[in-house]
Parts: C-alpha cells; sequence; structure tokens
DNA sequence: GCGGCCGCTTGGAACGATCCAAAAGGCGCC
DNA sequence: GGCGCCTTTTGGATCGTTCCAAGCGGCCGC
C-alpha cells in the first residue's frame, strides 16, 4: 500500500479516522458504535480524530454489512390531504424517536405504487406502512407480503398488521346520533374511486343501523379521488342527492374532506346547513373546528394511531411480535358540533 | 470455497443469479443495468433467471459502489400544515419522476433538526430540499453547507439554491389591493415564532406600500407556530387588533393559515367579514377556495415551485448548474374573493 | 497465415462499514 | 518464573454491488 496517496477532498472513512489516530480501523468501529470494551484514554483519543476529520459515518455501508436498515417506507394515499398529512406526520415524528428514518411514496394505488414499492424493497426497507391508504393491489400484496412486515393504518387488509378504529362503530355512532335527531332520509357518501376497507366498514356501520331503524340505505359514490375535490369537477354533486325525488335530509361521509365537500356543494346551491341538512364527517381534521366549517364528525386519535403502528412495526421487527398478522384499534369518538341539527329545524 | 453451502431462505444476490444462469457476475450486473455490450441470448438466459429467482437488486450496495445516491432529503416544517403537505406531495412526485426517492424529516428548526439533516448525510442523500421551512438554524447551515447541494423552496437563504415567488411584489399587490378599496388601517400579521425570509419579504412589500400612501404599518406577530393554530390556545388574537383604540379594517396575513385563523377569530367575535374586516392570506391552500371560506390571497404556482426546485436540484448534481447560488422564481397573482371588500361596506 | 480489431465475457479490486476470532499485554497466584 | 485469565486491540472476512482492464474468440484484410 502507498504511503500519502493524494487524497483529493472526499469525505473521510473510518480508514481516515483510524490512521489520524494511530488506531486500528476496528477501535475506530468500537468507538462509534459505542461499544464497552475500549478503554478511556484510546477512546478519547479517537474521539478527537473523529470531530477533527469532521467524520460522519456512512449509513450505506453500515446497513449493507448489518444486513438490517433503519428506514422505513411509507406508502401514502395524498399527502395534500390533510389527514394523510397529519398522519404522515405523527409517523415521522415516532419513527424518528425510535431511531427509524421514513421514504415516502405518495400514490393512490395507482401504476406508480408498483414502482414506488419496488424501489423501496431495493432499499431494503426494515418495513413498510401503508397510511390512510385506499385498497392496496394484488400487485402490492404480490410484492411485499412476506418479504418484509407491513403495517396498515386506517386501511384494512388480511396480509399484515392493521391499526386502526373501530370503524364500524364509529360510524354506527354517527348514523344513531342523526336518527336521534329525527333523521330519518339519510346518505351516505363513501369517498374514493376505489374502495376501501374503512370506507366499506363504515358503510356497513351505517347500513346497519338504518336496518335496524327499518329505513332503507342509500350509499353514494364520489368518482373523484379526494385530491381532487375543491376542483369544481365534481361528476356526483350533493344536488343529485338533494335535488333528486326522494329528498335527503342528512348526509353522512366516509371522512371529513368529503363533507367539506358536501358543505361547499350546499352553500352553493343554497342549502342550509343545519336547517335543510344535517352534514357528519369522519376523522376531525383540525379545519373541522373552525367555526365556519364546525363539522360534526367522528373524531380519530392520530397521535394514537401513530404511536401504536409504529410500536407494532418495531415489535415485528424485534420479534416479539410473531405469528398472524394482527389487529389494534383505538378509541373513536363522535364529536357533536354545528352542522347537525333536527330536520327541518330551519 | 465450499460448493452448496445451505443457503437459508435470504434474498437472492447477484451471484445467485450468475450461477443459475451459468454465467458470471459482470455479465448479470451488464443486464440489470442494461448496458449494451451484452448478446441477445445471453440477455435473454439472464434475465430468465432474474424473473426465476425473483431477484432484486441491493439499492444500498449499488449506491455504496457507485458514491453516489438518488435519494433526496426533505426538511419540512410540517406536514400537518395544508400548504406544506401540497408541496411536500409534489416535490416527491417530480423527484420520483427522475428517478429519486425522498426522505423526509418534518422539523421546525427545532433540536431534532440537527438530528435529522445529520441522519441524512449518513445516509448519504445527494441533496436536500428544504420546503417551506423556517429560518435554518446556524447549525443546519455548518452541517450542510457545501458538503451537499441544498435547495430552498418558497423560503430564502444565502448558501443554497432557492426557489420561491416574488414575495415581496406579491405582498405589494395584495396590500395595493386593499388601499385601493379604501382601507386605511391595514395589519399584517406575521405567521411563526421564528421569522424566515419568505416573511420578511412579505412584510417589506407591505411596508413599502403604507409607506408609499402615507401611511403607518402595523406589525403583529403569532406567538405559536403555524401546527398549534386552531388548537384554542391563541396569545395574539385579532381581538388584540380589532378592539385596540386604533381600529384595523383590514388584515394581511403572511399566509393562508394564518389568514383562516383571522377569520376564524372574527367569526368568535362576532366581527363581519368582509363588512367589518378584510382579510388577505398568501399561498392559495386549496382550502380558500371553499365557499365558507372564500379567501382573497396571493397564489403560489406549488406545482411550478416543485418543478422548478427539482430541476435546478438535478441541473447541480448534473453539473450543469455550477458556482454561486441561484435565485429562481415563478409568477405569483392575487386571486380576488369574497374576504375582501370597501371597509364599512356592511 | 498472421496481425489487428472488435464484440462479448470475465475476474478482481474497490466501496465503507461490522463482527469475530485470535493476538497482545498486564497481572496475580502458586 | 511460568501459567492462566482478563481486558483491549487488531487483522481479515464479509455484505452485494459496479467498474475496469484483461481475456478470448472469430473475422477480415493484406
Amino acid at each position: 500500500m502507498k504511503p500519502n496517496s493524494p487524497k483529493i477532498s472526499r469525505s473521510p472513512t473510518i480508514l481516515d479516522v483510524a490512521r489520524r489516530a494511530g488506531v486500528s480501523k476496528s477501535t475506530v468501529s468500537n468507538v462509534i458504535r459505542d461499544a464497552d470494551c475500549v478503554a478511556a484514554p484510546m477512546r478519547a483519543r479517537v474521539k478527537d480524530a473523529i470531530s477533527l476529520l469532521s467524520y460522519r459515518p456512512n449509513a450505506l455501508a453500515r446497513q449493507l454489512v448489518q444486513q438490517r436498515t433503519t428506514m422505513f417506507g411509507v406508502v401514502v394515499g395524498d399527502l395534500a390531504n390533510p389527514f394523510h398529512g397529519e398522519m404522515a406526520k405523527q409517523v415521522e415524528l415516532h419513527a424518528a424517536a425510535q431511531g427509524y428514518r421514513t421514504m415516502f411514496v405518495n400514490t393512490q394505488a395507482d401504476e406508480a405504487e408498483a414502482a414506488g414499492l419496488e424501489s423501496l424493497l431495493q432499499y431494503r426497507v426494515a418495513g413498510i406502512l401503508f397510511l390512510a391508504h385506499a385498497e392496496t393491489t394484488k400487485r402490492a400484496r404480490q410484492l411485499v407480503a412476506g418479504k418484509v412486515p407491513a403495517v396498515f393504518v386506517t386501511c384494512s387488509t388480511d396480509w399484515g398488521d392493521v391499526v386502526c378504529g373501530d370503524d364500524r362503530r364509529g360510524a354506527e355512532e354517527a348514523t344513531r346520533h342523526l336518527l336521534s335527531l329525527g333523521h330519518r332520509r339519510i346518505a351516505y357518501f363513501a369517498d374514493p374511486i376505489v374502495e376501501d376497507a374503512a370506507d366499506r366498514a363504515r358503510q356497513t356501520g351505517y347500513r346497519e343501523v338504518m336496518a335496524e331503524a327499518g329505513l332503507t340505505p342509500t350509499v353514494f359514490r364520489w368518482r373523484r379521488s379526494p385530491s381532487r375535490l375543491f376542483r369544481n369537477d365534481r361528476e356526483v354533486t350533493p344536488e343529485d342527492v338533494l335535488r333528486g325525488k326522494r329528498r335527503m335530509t342528512a348526509v353522512f361521509s366516509s371522512n371529513d374532506l368529503g363533507a367539506i365537500e358536501v358543505l361547499d356543494c350546499a352553500d352553493r346551491l343554497g342549502i342550509r346547513v343545519p336547517e335543510d341538512l344535517s352534514v357528519v364527517g369522519f376523522d376531525d381534521v383540525v379545519m373541522a373546528r373552525l367555526a365556519r366549517i364546525n363539522l360534526t364528525t367522528v373524531a380519530q386519535p392520530q397521535e394514537d394511531l401513530a404511536r401504536l403502528a409504529i410500536d407494532t412495526m418495531t415489535a415485528r421487527l424485534q420479534g416479539s411480535l410473531q405469528g398472524r398478522p394482527v389487529r389494534r384499534t383505538v378509541e373513536l369518538r363522535l364529536i357533536v358540533r354545528g352542522s347537525t341539527a333536527p330536520p327541518g329545524a330551519g
């Protein structure tokens, strides 16, 4: 080996540090991983060399040799959706607290999803979190199932752990609230193009309660995905529902964004809320608390969801959780605000 | 080397593929990087082996040896903020289109920022994007400046490329709009605790126009960062402004979230908008378009911002952009909606 | 027939860390 | 003084790729 090869500024490696401190690379390695088997004066000398060279360990090299990474892949339907945004934030926060970084893929079960997942797998992420995601494609399942732990947050599946609220019960509570106010003609608005499990569970809760009360359920589905909301290109509008022959007095939307969209349509059509129409959402996004929105909704505790999701993931990774997928739930709670009232209250 | 060591299911490597196809690993490498120097029948044989073993290249190993990664670090102030969320989404989208993955760090110039940046640098990300971020700390500068290209989107700095609108001119236009309606007592609401450059530029624009008109500027600052808005723990409220001795007739907020907060306070205080108070925001988040919000605001073209940011970043990486930091701007445009009217219009 | 060239394939040396087994050194005990 | 033991330190193998220079045929032209 030639002494003093003329290094042209490249970031220093563990070998540079070793040379500078006059020790072997193994000792440097022991210091940076702070193993306990290194004597104090030596440790000090190495630390000096490290800060002198402003050495920064290479995470790629480390994770390659360790055969495990500290990155999570996060697949999120639509970061522009406030609910997803908040979930993403909370997940990033809790992952970071456990020493994991997060790689995001923003995709709605479209063709980009497969590419995004493929990429995450090539990076050998330690696990993949699916956030408030529409139904995953079979392709997704076939790509990740079994290769890497998967946790689904606020959405359901049979091939990975699930962390969510009891959507069905939440929907039941919301529907009962409308019933107790005296509503009989209550419509359910499903949001995305692609059905997801959360949507289905909420719909089931709604149908159940309607049936119990001897009422006919009415289900509508937006034709646009949430990201396209507020874009004035609605294909199903509340007008279809409210001006139709069997006029509805209440709408229960599978999520807040949809509910707010309903409010907006109602406003533009001159339909008063809650006098002419009651609206209930699901999620409790911050926006819903505004005096101008003031939306009755089923709150999902986003921080709890995120914490539980990360806990589940780390449990899988440490092996303290093994075997068949588990399902962990958080408490949902109806928050009554000003968008609901007895029918014909005006 | 022992033949047939009893492999216990591990993801297959390039060597496994090579053995299976009866060629050398170099040839396999040539196939997966599709270099043109490999004969057709051989290529076919290798591809068969790849799909047979469902081989997936290891991005860590590849990037380690190539000495360059295809990951961007993205530092974003608050993913729960709709403007940041939309920016994050657009950036992820355009990065993915160029073959880059994104690692997110959600942080507001707090102590977590340094740790997050350190982590990004350990991963040897190709570059770091700062999104709508509050002023970066000196620590951030000292960590990343010079090591890796940095692009600041919708915020400014002197040590990295900047992509933003002409905030000052936008603020001027907004202020002139209020003046032209007849307002004289116009307050400016600065949002975050930590001043950022965008905020300063907007404030300058406001002050400029006020001075030209011979009016005294009045600047207020929220004491909470945007993520804490809507939480009922305001420390400065529009009440301070509107009920004070020198009653304001208009408020120009440095961003939409703040403007919406103002609207909300006004609603709760029984102050009518726009009759008693005109409100102008900045950003044009989707929410602002709702009939119930209907906020006059200065629109920032988020997709253009994201595209330009990624373009600038890739230009730096390819070396087609070199030398001192550049500053690239996009067009801002005032959108007049229903939250502004002549003073005393009620 | 031989040299040269070209197209394809290959072995080996990186990349920058971790980890393990073995070496080195110091110390006390018989 | 020799032996074993314990604490530190060390060299080398390894992780899964890329990349380069060299090898290897075969073909063409003179």
